[in-house]
RNA sequence: GGGGAGAUAGCGAAGUGGCCAAACGCGGCAGACUGUAAAUCUGUUCCUUCGGGUUCCAUGGUUCGAAUCCAUGUCUCCCCA
């Protein structure tokens, strides 16, 4: 469907801050950065339609290696003629190459320097998947970005073993890039290192000098606090090219995307829009709001005056309560809906604050907010 | 009219002399969730001034001790006429 890959071009650096305006072209669309992208692990992004991802001013989405390996197996996908066809989505999509189950489905001693170790929770199967076949995967499902395979370090972790983690980790990311050869497909190379400056550096400059397609910051929201995440990433942005796109992995909440853009990362990914909406949670400008709650069960207004959701022009936080609390996979729609706009809304803002030099002035008045004395905290 | 079974927390349902303020499920209330093994998981759910107090249909009894045994009553369900 796509015959060149796209082209990222930085198009301004905020004054004040590392925070960077970007656009890229792709399928005739032009795409600004920062930008958020909601996760479709299995080729889909729960609930939701491409027509209403698209409502919600989507941009990338998500989709994952492992889990389309295994089902329904990444032939089944390349006989459809590649993920955009098999799952009509015409936007951009990038590929996880399975290193977030690395940290979340293996364990330490299922990870060799030939590649990991997995059982295939489906049915018992021993897999093992590697740079190689995670590269090979990704060319066949057809993504417009893949993602080399790394080992997603959780936390804390000692130096040691970030280290000789980190290590591998390029020397799987090299091995990638080896067998890389989808001309129509980008290739990012996963900056990992823990909470350690100097692997940080290393593994960037190391990551730098294979020159791949963009760069992204890994082993991050793995249980570590704000202040640790926000170190990590500056550690690593500080010597990333800036004329490649960042990427930072897992992280949604919203004032990490407006802390982290200020540390210059132009783009995220997160399923918490997805999978707070499906536990009854709205994001909103005065903070996280819990459907469930009793107090909203006679609420007839909407989640936001402000949101230009469909959830919010036709619906009341009653009735979405209503349909969580029923099980409704109705209730779980609209609040998908409703939170990926809350952030693609969010993300604009924050361009906005780029554009206009105040993006400290934007997140302190966002802290305020979203923190501030309201009851809906 | 005759015979049988039963009544336990908001609901369903275990428990049949002490380890019972009473399992478990549902419902209720709240919390967590960050490259999705997640429409999942956790806590809590008689009252309380946190010392304790009052419970297992009701009343009376047996017993050191009763949701549990006995008597009577009330109510419910089933079968036969």
């Amino acid at each position: 469907m796509i015959e060149v890959k796209f082209v990222y071009q930085l198009e301004k650096k905020e004054k004040h801050t590392n925070a960077r305006l970007g656009s890229f072209m792709y399928n005739g669309v032009k795409y600004e950065t920062p930008m958020f992208m909601p996760v479709g692990t299995q080729a889909t992004v729960k609930t939701l339609s491409p027509e209403e991802l698209k409502d919600a001013h989507t941009g990338i989405i998500l989709a994952n290696t492992y889990h389309l390996w295994i089902r329904p197996g990444e032939d089944v996908i390349a006989h459809a003629k590649g993920l955009h066809k098999f799952m009509n989505w015409d936007g951009p999509i990038l590929t996880d190459s399975g290193g977030f189950q690395v940290f979340s489905l293996a364990k330490p001693k299922d990870i060799t320097e030939e590649g990991v170790h997995f059982k295939n929770q489906l049915n018992g199967d021993k897999l093992l998947l590697t740079p190689e076949k995670s590269i090979e995967i990704q060319n066949k499902l057809d993504s417009d970005i893949a993602m080399s395979f790394d080992e997603c370090i959780g936390y804390p972790a000692t130096y040691e073993y970030c280290k000789e983690s980190t290590e591998r980790t390029l020397r799987w990311a090299k091995r990638g890039k080896g067998v890389h050869h989808n001309p129509n497909q980008m290739l990012f190379g996963i900056v990992q290192g823990g909470n350690f400056e100097d692997l940080r550096k290393y593994c960037a400059l190391e990551l730098v000098k294979m020159d791949f397609d963009g760069y992204s910051v890994g082993g991050t929201s793995v249980g570590e606090d704000k202040k640790t995440m926000y170190q990590m990433v500056e550690y690593a942005t500080k010597y990333l090219p800036d004329d490649k796109i960042r990427y930072l992995m897992g992280v949604g909440d919203p004032i990490d995307l407006i802390e982290n853009t200020i540390r210059g990362i132009d783009i995220f990914d997160c399923v918490s829009p997805t999978r707070l909406a499906r536990h009854g949670h709205a994001l909103t400008k005065y903070g996280k709001i819990n459907l469930k709650n009793a107090k909203y069960k006679e609420d007839f207004t909407p989640i936001s005056d402000e949101c230009d959701c469909y959830a919010c022009k036709h619906y009341t936080k009653a009735y979405i309560r209503h349909l969580i609390v029923s099980n409704e996979v109705f209730g779980a729609r609209l609040l998908s809906i409703h939170n990926i706009r809350y952030l693609t809304h969010l993300m604009e803002e924050i361009r906005e604050a780029i554009r206009n030099d105040c993006i400290l002035e934007f997140r302190d008045e966002f802290i305020k907010n979203y923190y501030g004395e309201h009851d809906e905290l």
